[in-house]
DNA sequence: TTATACATGTAACAGGTTACATGATTTG
DNA sequence: CAAATCATGTAACCTGTTACATGTATAA
């Protein structure tokens, strides 16, 4: 139940047709809530029949032609509420993790250059957010969105940096075991 | 694609019923891959129509009726393969993070109790994992497994580190936050 | 005029979640 | 024998993924 939040949130920020929020999700919000366009089209149809969005009056709908929505007072509502609402945190759930943990059985064949592989992405990743960090948060002026907007992205970069520094630590560790079934 | 796999290493620890994997689950995989009772089954089924494991000859196949599985050579080579196979990153899905984008918007009511009681289960989760780490793997003696296993559980202690520390400072952040909206 | 990009969708499927159903075994 | 617990399952639903369909505007 977090995707009509976060297109909630994005046109808050700025009402926007389908294609643009698909756009603006494979930035800013898509970093930390990524969706496809099917999904956000699917969920649009669903918060206006709820009353929380609606289209622009300027445009008529139609297929093929663009339909920018903006959220009404009920959605903007149903945003606060949901925000101030306790939420347990969802359990980790990692590919790599049980994949380490399922090499253990039937050995480290083929891992290792995987492990290299995201190693490699997470830097870029981890380097992407420095530089929108150097770019929109400048040391000194900072506005109240501002702060939480950076607090956002500290998290993606500490996340990133986390990775990349045991990812390295992988990679170094499967170096001096002796390849192939450990059981 | 990975509940097959992550009941398939855990079978091949350890021949088990769908009960007893629920219960491991728990523990153990379930630190990064958890599951309950129906995905499980249904995962069992599956895995059996497939002929990647096969009940154990001992025992009666009944409802209501404990019934063992152990892993078959084509299930062992399916776990191999899928191991060793290049897999992309999953993007990062963070409800927290999300909330505080949200919140930038529609207010940071309501939040910041929720940032402050999962910090403190964040806290009792590295607890948890710096005891494990404690209790089986003292300094010294390492096989190869326990190298891969301690692997994992670095993982868990440092990302659930990250999490106290962010936490921490979002805490922080926010009390010197004007409460309300900010847009 | 046709190819390309823009824009909005539909359909089928896979995986995860929640609620419920049913039989077997133990223990008070 | 009644209740609790162990154990296996079914069904409905929600979300996310993949592949495909269709119409509009623009530029070569």
């Amino acid at each position: 139940m977090s995707l009509p939040h976060a297109i909630l949130t994005a046109l808050l920020e700025k009402p926007s047709s389908g294609l643009e929020l698909t756009r603006r999700f494979d930035k800013s919000i898509g970093y930390f809530w990524s969706a496809t366009h099917q999904q956000i089209y699917r969920e649009l149809g669903k918060l206006e029949a709820e009353g929380y969005i609606r289209t622009l009056p300027a445009e008529q709908p139609a297929r093929g032609q663009k339909k920018s929505y903006e959220v009404l007072p009920a959605g903007r509502a149903e945003l606060a509420r949901w925000t101030g609402a306790s939420q347990d945190p969802k359990p980790l759930r990692d590919v790599m993790l049980l994949r380490l943990r399922a090499a253990a059985v039937v050995g480290t064949a083929g891992i290792e250059a995987d492990l290299r592989r995201h190693l490699e992405l997470h830097r870029r990743q981890l380097a992407e957010y420095q530089e929108i960090e150097r770019r929109d948060f400048p040391p000194g002026k900072d506005t109240p969105q501002g702060r939480l907007h950076h607090l956002v992205l500290q998290a993606g970069i500490d996340l990133e940096t986390f990775w990349t520094q045991w990812l390295t630590r992988a990679v170094d560790e499967l170096a001096v075991l002796p390849e192939g079934d450990t059981a």
